[in-house]
DNA sequence: GCTTGACCTCAACTTTACTTGAGGTTGCAC
DNA sequence: GTGCAACCTCAAGTAAAGTTGAGGTCAAGC
């Protein structure tokens, strides 16, 4: 723990793409947690910048904030990850990544067939609700792609 | 034309699994435009389900409400779309769901080379950003999966 | 030893997509 | 012809994910 290995809030902002005023945020949200200097200044760890990297593609994966910050505080002592943390968050990941494409390729396949059954009449498509026949038959939101 | 065809804003509700208050808002958006009784009471046609639907499936897409406005108000005199200008658009849906399928097909892969590497180190990820790099070579913001 | 850019806090504002509530009106069923 | 559920408007509130600004402090280079 080298003291040149202590970042700056700016430093770690270049380095991650990030603005400062959302890395400051995130320490409120408790998804990090810096050190201080005597002064009150945030000094932050090399391995911060991958905290922030994980954070990042964890929310271009659709997960909230809130989310992220469970999956980070469900690793012991809610520290940075280590390498085995990191590889069992990885592959938990991945797992989303494969159900989002799933539902993707799922929808897809019913706007084809919605494209092919020309089903503007409605009583067949799948990808609408039953139309009429939530008239008639059951009641309850959200027929569409659920 | 018939008088029966005409919904009250419940009834569309009920048949879209929309909250009331959601398709108002709809309307104070532009997405929509119900008639109106002589007592200044919503009347919706039939196709307006149709409309709300593909509403409900563009915003599934991640499309956002105003861009989800522009796509409908493209449509000749900006009305609920006709079989030809409803395949249009479940086209142009499609398309957009390729490109979010490969993208995260592309974040998968990604993830996977990171896993294997196990690239804590940072010097090889290509997820993350160029660490250090950043540091010595380039600058810019956004290393993470852009 | 001082200047100046980087940092600090805290409050308020922004956007998207709605919901909730107050206070009032309509229209269908009996 | 009346009751009451369903409708109306408009203002305010909510949640997420930040940004912006005011007013003030720190620390590194000259």
């Amino acid at each position: 723990m080298d003291k040149n290995d202590l970042l700056p809030i700016g430093d770690l902002a270049r380095r991650t793409g990030l603005a400062v005023s959302a890395i400051r945020f995130y320490e409120d949200k408790g998804l990090i947690a810096p050190y201080r200097t005597m002064g009150n200044q945030r000094r932050f760890l090399r391995s911060d910048i991958r905290r922030l990297s994980f954070i990042l593609i964890a929310q271009k994966l659709g997960l909230g904030l809130a989310e992220i910050e469970a999956q980070l505080a469900a690793l012991p002592q809610g520290r940075t990850p280590t390498l085995a943390d990191w590889q069992k968050l990885s592959r938990s990941m991945r797992s989303q990544i494969d159900k989002k494409i799933a539902l993707l390729s799922l929808t897809r396949r019913k706007l084809d067939e919605c494209i092919g059954c020309g089903c503007l009449s409605l009583t067949r498509c799948q990808l609408y609700n039953r139309d009429d026949r939530a008239g008639t038959g059951g009641t309850g939101p959200r027929f569409v792609l659920d």
